[in-house]
RNA sequence: GGUACCAUAGCUCAGUAGGUAGAGCAACGGACUGAAAAUCCGUGUGUCCCUGGUUCGAUUCCGGGUGGUACCA
């Protein structure tokens, strides 16, 4: 095979850790574009919360997959994965690097190594399949699995109803085990990737996250909230800190425990996130406060 | 100042009819191919406030401290 020309500089790393800022240098020395692989930073709605760049950041170097859907949209990793293939060969014909920069660990290898084609589900059977979840519980997704897909069912997490509901889906819908969908190869693509990973000690890290919700809030976060709370039973809304302010605007709790609750569970997701990218062998870490943008541009 | 109640994990608290203790949350570790900022799994990290006494043995019972809360002055 040909030695590709042409690189995709990935800039991952838990959510706080500066991806932005970066990002944003490390174009600017490429001359180059990016794209966003940010799962909720697609919403327009969603702006202040997901800590999208700013105007002037949006402005300085030109920005893909932000803001691009409404939280009524429905969207996949899949349609993701397709779409930003088909931006990478766009940009790929000016350019001869471009950055993507994202803490969404199932997204970034869904571009890296691809993800398996499967039918999309029609609205209707999903919510069916909710509903009989809800229902009967999680006895109904097991019985359902243990019959229709042994395969899957003996290797999927039994108490996980998210896992087991693809499975009953995809069934429902195509009348083909889910397992034989699922082939789990990775794909070669016709670029190189660079993937780094930026790492702060954990408390560093807290620290951050616990200002930036702070300025957040300042920057109006509630108002975006209120704006959406009759929207709150939709996907794109059951994210971090949206949902604890809702909670508040319900009465359910004060606005210092809610601020107080992001907090922790921003934690937690940035736990989850280092938890997915620690066991990607291909991802190079870099020290988030020696001189990130440096060691990027020098090992790319 | 007096009376009552309380003091146990990082936090909120349960418990031990005397044999050194456990829940929730947090924390930590992990899983995860179309909802992924989602969803799920695992792990107890402790001078049981201090100090005398009773006892084979006290976090538990008794006395005295200290701190807190409430009420009365």
């Amino acid at each position: 095979m040909d030695k590709p020309d042409k690189t995709l500089i990935v800039i991952t790393g838990p959510t706080a850790s500066g991806k932005t800022d970066i990002s944003i240098e490390v174009a600017k020395h490429f001359d180059t574009e990016i794209i966003s692989a940010d799962s909720r930073q697609f919403y327009r709605e969603m702006k202040i919360g997901t800590a999208v760049p700013s105007a002037e950041q949006l402005q300085a170097v030109p920005h893909h997959f932000i803001g691009q859907l409404s939280v009524h949209d429905a969207y996949n990793v899949s349609r993701y994965e397709q779409d930003v293939l088909e931006k990478l060969e766009e940009l790929f014909r000016e350019h001869d690097y471009v950055v993507m920069a994202g803490g969404s660990g199932l997204y970034v290898d869904a571009v890296c190594k691809g993800i398996d084609d499967m039918p999309d589900i029609p609205r209707h059977i999903r919510e069916a399949v909710d509903n009989k979840y809800r229902e009967h519980g999680l006895d109904y997704l097991r019985s359902y699995l243990e019959k229709n897909d042994p395969e899957y069912y003996s290797s999927v997490d039994q108490s996980n109803p998210n896992r087991m509901k693809r499975g009953v889906e995809v069934f429902e819908a195509t009348g083909r085990r889910f397992s034989s969908f699922r082939k789990q190869q990775s794909r070669e693509r016709d670029f190189s990737i660079k993937k780094f990973g930026l790492l702060w000690e954990r408390h560093i890290l807290n620290e951050r996250i616990n200002s930036r919700t702070d300025k957040m809030m300042q920057q109006g976060w509630l108002e975006e909230t209120k704006v959406l709370y009759p929207y709150r039973h939709l996907n794109a809304l059951n994210t971090v800190g949206y949902k604890e302010l809702f909670s508040y605007l319900s009465g359910d709790m004060s606005l210092e425990k809610a601020v107080e609750k992001i907090k922790t569970q921003t934690r937690r997701y940035a736990k989850r996130q280092m938890t997915w990218l620690r066991k990607d062998p291909d991802l190079l870490w870099v020290d988030a406060e020696m001189n990130p943008i440096r060691e990027i541009i020098e090992k790319t």
